[in-house]
DNA sequence: ATTAAATTCTAGGAATAGCTAAAAAATGGT
DNA sequence: ACCATTTTTTAGCTATTCCTAGAATTTAAT
């Protein structure tokens, strides 16, 4: 079964807001996040409900199917394979990728994938530390906390960020904390949340209670 | 100016067909070379020609304009320079390119393309032996000869095929005549117009007529 | 030069995907 | 339980790009 790119475009969004959390799916929250009007999402929720990839009942919510989620987990898998590749081998910076490989997952060809998936080394996440699917859509997720959620003289290695802003990822190029960075947290200050850190054991940082809650670690 | 994927791919038909040596190129000309009807094409040139990208007059031919020849060989320097990634990077044959870089030609991004340019290493010819345009569209074409019409002595090295069909490509790899081997004529039999020829100062293959004649050679 | 054949264009229609405006349904406050 | 607000859907339009059918024009042949 084939999607279209708009279609595709639906699906992942649709995707990202069921695992975001929420309960039930709402046509307006589709529509901000792929920057449409309300209208324009029923009418197509409507034709993904015709083709199987969500159930939807008229003024209720909708439900993935897993025919849906196996195609969504396949359009996020080459996006954040092409997401490596751009940053890996062309050396685009963290905030430049994403409009991008926002393109260059539509590409259809599963041999394509194949083998820019072998080039890379069989990434298992992509630059912002978010896991990249297997061929069969799965995802080995690892337990992530935020910085912020840490006790002093625990470490870790930075694996993703929640807020991936180009703002954000600029300060965090910055002062150097890049995803796969080893970490270990020296001090707390209990006045206003802020956390001294030793990074890759020669810089130390200072960050803000913003900042830390906004970086996911995998403790060690 | 922006032109849509259709509109793109209209353009560099239209820019093959010119340069193909043809004086003028005709409605179903093009209709044949991008696989659809005559009617279709008449529609779109009237759109090409109100974005001033061709010169249309109705009934009588067209003629690219200097901004269409641009747009068209963007279009043509991206796909070439994805071919050689999808080579020379993803090992992917020579026959398996084609309807790939066929969609990647397609992605807006200056910035993509400027970095896999020197990614590459800044090839100047595609995996076929055809030149790619450089950032402001200017060819750097060598003069090439048929196999066909060389002498017995002559020495040369492959540069690019006439015929890009999955079968000869395949026939091509199969006896070791890839784009880039040295080759010298042994010897040529008057009668049918078949070729002996050395390649690579090795290995000695024999070539009938039809299949030199696809091949064109940069002498030496 | 006139007619037949080929080419090319126009008209009208279908599918995709977006929009606005307005109707329908669900939700929330009192 | 009712009414107002919010959310969602439908209806009707627009633009792109393709199509078929048929009309207009050019070309080729006698």
């Amino acid at each position: 079964m084939e999607l279209t790119t708009a279609e595709e475009n639906y699906l992942k969004a649709i995707y990202h807001l069921s695992e975001g959390g929420k309960k039930s799916v709402s046509t307006n929250d589709i529509a901000s996040a792929i920057q449409t009007k309300p209208a324009s999402v029923s009418d197509m929720l409507r034709k993904l409900g015709e083709k199987e990839v969500i159930q939807y009942r008229k003024y209720y919510g909708l439900q993935i199917t897993a025919l849906g989620m196996r195609l969504a987990l396949q359009t996020i898998r080459k996006h954040r394979l092409w997401e490596v590749f751009l940053v890996d081998k062309l050396h685009f910076a963290w905030d430049e990728v994403h409009e991008v490989a926002e393109q260059l997952e539509h590409i259809q060809s599963p041999l394509l994938i194949e083998r820019l998936d072998a080039y890379l080394n069989y990434p298992k996440f992509d630059p912002h530390g978010d896991p990249i699917p297997d061929e069969f859509g799965d995802v080995r997720s690892r337990p992530r906390i935020a910085l912020q959620e840490m006790g002093i003289d625990q470490s870790g290695q930075i694996v993703a960020v929640k807020d991936s802003s180009p703002a954000f990822l600029r300060y965090l190029d910055k002062v150097g904390a890049y995803i796969g960075a080893r970490i270990k947290v020296l001090d707390k200050v209990e006045f206003d949340g802020s956390v001294e850190i030793l990074v890759d054991q020669k810089k130390t940082i200072f960050m803000s209670k913003d900042v830390t809650n906004n970086i996911l670690i995998l403790t060690s």
